[in-house]
DNA sequence: CAATTTACCTGGGTGC
DNA sequence: TGCACCCAGGTAAATT
């Protein structure tokens, strides 16, 4: 499901749901793993803590406590929504947390890849083992053409599958993988370390506006993502190339071609993109 | 090492 | 209606 801006949509609505200085004084796992198993710390503790705030490092969800932090990567059907009253539990909702005051946060996720880990001192996250290898956060500072081209060089992958790894720029998954491409102007299958820093300088600027707009459309909803409101996003409805093949791109009138690259379906326009 | 493939799951869609 | 097969927004483990 979820790329940084569906994340971020989530952290935002979840935030202003969950009230500072409520207390966590349920918490129910209805299995013992999803793509991990689920960490019995998490009840030691955080039962009866209090909560702090909500943020997102890159596509994890991190929910502040008093006592700890827990961290919730969505994978990718994993979704979270709220009740006021006590849940009817539907297929797949695997974890349920009661805050008080407050509402009820239950989470759902059919196909398990999403997990939960618990970090206990907030000083920590960076060097937590699954946190510790990630990259530079796309809409922060230090993301820039010449870090960019510093960390391709040398690198034989395609252009595509470097800036969905995770170690180099958080965030970035397969469709806005193609859509940045797209508004940059350069092919996904281009060799990384083959790229002028010019082209690192608008692969930059677009990655800043198409994660900015996607955030501001609501996420993209391609079949099963819903925002912690339950509404879906809006912005599949401004993807230029992801989805397309065949189709006729908005710029130039050529049929958007469409092939996998790194085990993952990719989609650009061969004469907009060079 | 880096790079590529496989594995982990369920569900929806398609073609026979 | 059933079944086999393919595909899906992600990541980590295994393999090359």
């Amino acid at each position: 499901m979820p790329e940084l801006p569906e994340v971020e949509n989530v952290c935002r609505t979840l935030q202003g749901q969950l009230a500072e200085g409520s207390s966590l004084n349920e918490i129910h796992f209805y299995r013992k793993d999803l793509r991990f198993p689920l960490p019995e710390e998490i009840k030691r503790n955080l039962l009866g803590a209090t909560f702090e705030s909500m943020s997102r490092r890159g596509k994890y969800l991190l929910f502040f406590f008093d006592r700890g932090v827990l961290l919730s990567h969505l994978g990718m059907t994993g979704h979270w929504r709220t009740t006021e009253e006590k849940p009817v539990l539907e297929k797949h909702d695997h974890v349920v947390l009661r805050f008080s005051p407050g509402p009820y946060l239950i989470y759902n996720d059919s196909r398990r890849f999403g997990f939960l880990l618990f970090v206990k001192n907030r000083e920590e996250l960076n060097e937590h083992p699954r946190l510790r290898h990630l990259g530079k956060e796309p809409l922060g500072s230090g993301f820039n053409a010449e870090y960019l081209q510093g960390l391709s060089r040398g690198v034989s992958r395609i252009v595509k599958v470097f800036l969905m790894d995770q170690a180099v720029v958080v965030g970035i998954g397969n469709i806005y993988a193609s859509e940045v491409l797209f508004r940059a102007n350069v092919r996904p299958n281009r060799k990384a370390s083959g790229l002028k820093l010019a082209e690192w300088g608008s692969i930059v600027m677009s990655v800043r506006e198409v994660l900015g707009e996607a955030i501001a459309s609501g996420g993209s909803t391609i079949r099963d993502y819903r925002n912690a409101d339950g509404n879906r996003g809006g912005f599949q409805n401004q993807h230029r190339v992801y989805g397309r093949e065949g189709e006729p791109c908005f710029v130039c009138g050529t049929p958007i071609k469409s092939k996998v690259f790194g085990g993952r379906s990719t989609y650009w326009c061969p004469k907009c993109q060079r």
